[in-house]
RNA sequence: CGGGAUGUAGCGCAGCUUGGUAGCGCACUUCGCUUGGGACGAAGGGGUCGCACGUUCGAAUCGUGUCAUCCCGACCA
């Protein structure tokens, strides 16, 4: 391709609007260019990557078994009615009428639609196991679209979905996901970590992410996720569903007796800890959460934080929030206190679940909130000054430095991109919507299924946030849209364009994804391009050619060598 | 949805306090000159100043409303 062809506008500036470092560099290298907020319009260099990242997939799914297909992009609300979805996804399934008022939906993913493929194509046992994907576009409504691609509403997805006669087959059928999804990111030159995680609105029971790691010391981290993972052996998870087990502290306030005494103004665990002059360790905090629409108040030790996620799941919640304060206000009345957040204690709260983290268990002659303002229990103890609530769960935050429950070691914590994910759903879609089959027993059962989504779009992202320097983009050589770009220096040296001329033609006759730069520009500005754009090697004829030398430039380490045009094609076609 | 900020040419910005014929850099067009790290000169083209209403003789500038975008939180590939 001759780049004064080329359909690719380079920007002198980063784009105002972005933020972190793959949304600057795709928008100013030309890649992308936003539609309107979430939506980009993916241009023809970004095409190519897209579709680099597609094959590699494709070529990985295939081998493993899985068959290709293409959904609609539009769905029909009753298939959603029948999963029972329709009313729980929420403001992000992005929903219409047509024009006889009927109700669809842009396809967030599609397990309804699978569901609805398989119970209408599988009627035996002996057309099981079955793997069926697509590569598509999305909609997800996001609250907050941000990151360029990284989060985007509209974005490139390859989502499979595999069906199986019992749990047996469902965990072959996930493993070999798994391996699949090893080599596809190997494969588009990004290191990741697969990590236990929630299940989230898609349902299901196990559930592994693969992260790319990107805890790097720059100012604009794109990782959206925290993940702990064990120093010494493989365990590593996603915060919103990471367990550990807790160094030891103090959990005894010492208190000779039970008493409620003053503490003015202390409405954070920091303030009433320096007030009474003890540790956080032995106070028991007190939350009030709204999840769907009910109020809990969750229990956790002073110094540790809940996580919502996993709190959310103990009451098999969708929607999980911190409650208002008109909201607090409205439950003190109703059980005739009038305390304020911070202030706040489980004892004598009419309407409202309660569920304690571990944490709390051990605490002795401890401090907890008595829904008096500026008071608090000092010396309480469960059983005999307040009880300890039925429900206990583990609902706290992992930290650093907590320990692995697999082997004791120390857990750390590292940002990561989400690049793939995939879920055993078992049988939540098919029973919901009556998907079945005839087994060798002769009985009707449900399919056993699983669901392993990517997102290309999401995956080309991450790689630009891996692979970059000052200068721009340092595209992995399976996926960058081009491998190889030819500069002459110089347009008005006619020797020099010869020999960039035949070395083009030579690579295109290979086959090789050459570019020229036969752009009538000074040679800065087709370098600085030639870098910013990410190009993995460049042939730069200049002066040297003389002496029949032409510059060998490998972007990722920024490399360069003198050798003969006949050298650098071989090199080239080596690789 | 809550908190903060910003909307002026394709991109990046100034002008607004103190109202008076809309500017700069890059990009774009033509000519000249230049070609190893985003040159230079000359001449051009391009904007209902997000939108609406109001104040005023007169609004990019002041007021009200509205829309959009970005950042921080809840969501997820």
């Amino acid at each position: 391709m001759r780049m004064s062809k080329l359909f690719v506008q380079t920007l002198r500036e980063f784009p105002a609007d972005a933020e972190v470092i793959s949304h600057k560099l795709l928008v100013r290298a030309g890649y992308i260019r936003k539609l309107t907020n979430g939506v980009y319009n993916f241009l023809p260099l970004m095409w190519r990557v897209l579709k680099k990242v597609e094959n590699i997939v494709r070529e990985e799914m295939d081998a493993a078994g899985a068959q290709e297909l293409l959904m609609p992009f539009v769905q029909p609300s009753e298939l959603w009615q029948e999963s029972g979805r329709w009313d729980v996804y929420g403001k992000e399934l992005m929903r219409l009428k047509d024009r006889h008022g009927r109700e669809m939906c842009l396809g967030p993913t599609h397990e309804e639609v699978i569901t609805s493929i398989a119970r209408e194509g599988i009627r035996s046992y002996k057309q099981l196991p079955v793997n069926l994907y697509q590569i598509q576009s999305k909609f997800r409504d996001e609250i907050r679209p941000r990151f360029g691609l990284l989060r985007g509403r509209e974005f490139i997805m390859k989502d499979a979905y595999s069906f199986d006669v019992d749990e047996e087959g469902l965990d072959k059928s996930y493993e070999i996901m798994a391996k699949a999804y090893r080599n596809i990111f190997e494969r588009c030159g990004l290191e990741t970590k697969m990590v236990q995680s929630d299940s989230g609105a898609i349902g299901g029971s196990v559930s592994h992410e693969f992260m790319v790691l990107v805890n790097e010391e720059s100012e604009n981290n794109a990782g959206e996720n925290d993940v702990f993972y064990c120093t010494k052996c493989g365990y590593s998870a996603n915060s919103n569903h990471a367990v550990s087990i807790l160094n030891e502290v103090e959990t005894d306030g010492k208190f000779s007796k039970a008493e409620i005494i003053d503490t003015p103004n202390t409405h954070s665990i920091e303030e009433l800890a320096a007030f009474l002059n003890i540790p956080s360790t032995v106070i028991c905090k007190a939350l009030i959460y709204v999840i769907d629409g009910k109020y809990v108040l969750a229990l956790i030790r002073g110094d540790r934080t809940v996580e919502e996620t996993k709190l959310m799941n103990v009451f098999a919640g969708n929607d999980i929030r911190i409650a208002r304060n008109d909201e607090i206000e409205e439950i003190m009345n109703a059980s005739g206190f009038n305390a304020v957040a911070g202030f706040i204690g489980p004892k004598g709260l009419k309407n409202i679940e309660i569920v304690a983290d571990e944490t709390v268990k051990d605490l002795k002659n401890f401090v907890i909130g008595c829904n008096q303002n500026d008071k608090h229990l000092v010396g309480a103890n469960w059983g005999i000054d307040v009880e300890l609530p039925q429900r206990i769960a583990d609902i706290r935050l992992v930290e650093e430095n907590d320990k692995c429950v697999d082997c004791g070691a120390q857990l750390k914590v590292t940002k990561g991109i989400e690049v793939g994910n995939i879920f055993k759903l078992g049988t939540k879609y098919s029973k919901a919507m009556n998907a079945t089959f005839t087994d060798r027993d002769g009985k009707e059962k449900p399919f056993i299924m699983g669901c392993y989504g990517i997102g290309i779009s999401r995956t080309a992202a991450a790689a630009v946030e891996r692979h970059h320097d000052e200068y721009g983009i340092k595209w992995p050589l399976a996926i960058a849209p081009y491998m190889v770009i030819v500069v002459p220096v110089s347009d008005q040296d006619e020797t020099q364009m010869k020999v960039a001329e035949e070395i083009y033609n030579k690579l295109l006759a290979a086959n090789v994804e050459v570019l020229i730069d036969d752009r009538s520009e000074r040679a800065g500005v087709k370098l600085k391009d030639a870098d910013l754009i990410g190009i993995p090697y460049r042939i730069t004829v200049g002066k040297t050619i003389k002496d029949n030398l032409v510059e060998f430039k490998t972007r990722a380490n920024n490399s360069v060598e003198a050798i003969t045009p006949d050298e650098a094609i071989a090199r080239i076609l080596s690789l």
